[in-house]
DNA sequence: CGATTAATTGATCGTATTCAACTGTGGTGG
DNA sequence: CCACCACAGTTGAATACGATCAATTAATCG
């Protein structure tokens, strides 16, 4: 148990992750839709450990996810790397605040994808045309932005069991697997290096730690495929809390 | 020097942390701003150590910071608590995906502030009048998720030593101080907790940390002020890179 | 099937935590 | 003005969680 200031004034609730309202795909409005498929160009199929882009290197597209797995991660001087996030269907992939700045952050494939591809300038031209389009935008955007926070608070707040507990109970619920049937699978591409360098731990320690979690009954981790066998103590674990129902409405 | 993967295959090149871009106020084109005034209901002055709002609750307004400091922070069931970033004047306060939900962190001023109150209901009422302001929300949102993500990085990949040495050149640039002249000072309202739940760390760690800092020369911090006397070696040890010049610029 | 990459385990070390006590500071009221 | 209190900062000692170094086994892929 690392890190835990137990501030006497306790007067602050707790209202625990609210992942779930992050989850699921969501599709514009039928009208919207249209439009934006009018700036697509075209769609590209990707294999494995392929760089969709670089930090650094000024990139000319936009994407969205279709399929497969994408990770997103920033460097650092001494050869570190922070995985920022894992993008999922449905996700949207290298916006910044400066379109024309160099991307700060790169973009790797964990698995074959296939994406919607919108040049830059395209989407400029779409959202100097539609300008609702920007909400839309900012809608996904911030809801990103949670998810980064709650990787914050992951990071900076728990201990490695915990970490670990968290990013399989968030990339379960975000893969859609919010049935109640316990001991279900999803694939699982990255490896244990992907899981150190997301939750700010080593490689060796993660695999000690996902022999503890095994051994407890709680998950099986191999083979790329990862079982959740109790979900209910592992979100407990997590600090994981499915209470707060979500409305996964946009904003107007 | 902690959880440093030095991967042999070293071909990803290290761009650091851009956060001089994320710094100044970006004023909205003139146009804009004359809109943006319409829904405002008002200005409000409150005092330190007070609550803008809690995780868990409905809240009804969102704010633009015009003088003071403001710190967002989540809270975990254990009683922890991180802080995910500083606003500063011109910050926006309280946006999130979800407008109707629940406040997803908590909002707690440092020092007397001054706000800008828009009531939700008008901000809904000026993006549906106005849609090409969500663009404007867009950047700003993706401006504070980069901070997030450089936090990320700080907190999973570097040492006590260097989160401190981040924590300082980010506040420092982002007060406006980027004259090249050494030795400045800014104010610096947070206690050594504060500083210890902003970079997942004990506070008494914070203090050894500091007083190290300290006898190196490279900072002074005592009575709420921060002195900078060595940036260039601060910077240095925070992977903080001013070469990312930054095109202020928004969007369109 | 051989070569490369990923997973696993052991031993040792160190950074940061924890527990605990003490010092300084600023504010309040007698 | 000083006594008192609450809170922030400081320091010490012991501990632990996770890192580091190193070597071996298991998968995966041409």
């Amino acid at each position: 148990m690392t890190n835990r200031s137990k501030r006497s004034e306790q007067t602050v609730p707790c209202h625990a992750c609210p992942v779930r309202k992050l989850t699921r795909f969501q599709p514009l409005p039928e009208s919207q839709q249209a439009v934006v498929q009018q700036y697509r160009a075209g769609q590209t199929l990707l294999p494995a450990k392929h760089h969709l882009y670089r930090e650094g290197e000024l990139h000319g597209n936009i994407y969205t996810l279709f399929s497969g797995w994408v990770m997103l991660y920033k460097t650092l001087s001494n050869g570190g790397r922070q995985i920022l996030r894992y993008a999922l269907p449905g996700d949207f992939i290298s916006f910044q605040a400066d379109l024309q700045a160099p991307m700060n952050h790169s973009a790797q494939t964990l698995t074959e994808c296939t994406l919607c591809v919108f040049p830059r300038q395209n989407l400029i031209q779409m959202l100097q045309t539609h300008p609702e389009l920007g909400l839309q935008i900012a809608w996904i955007t911030a809801r990103d932005m949670t998810l980064g926070q709650e990787y914050l608070v992951n990071i900076g707040r728990k201990n490695a069991k915990e970490r670990l507990a968290f990013l399989f109970t968030e990339l379960f619920q975000r893969m859609g697997m919010h049935d109640p049937k316990i001991g279900n699978s999803i694939p699982f591409p990255m490896t244990q290096e992907d899981i150190a360098d997301t939750l700010g731990l080593t490689l060796v320690h993660v695999n000690r730690t996902l022999r503890n979690l095994r051994e407890e009954g709680l998950i099986n981790l191999s083979h790329h495929t990862l079982t959740i066998l109790d979900y209910a103590q592992l979100a407990e674990l997590a600090g994981f809390n499915n209470d707060t129902l979500a409305t996964d409405q946009p904003l107007l």
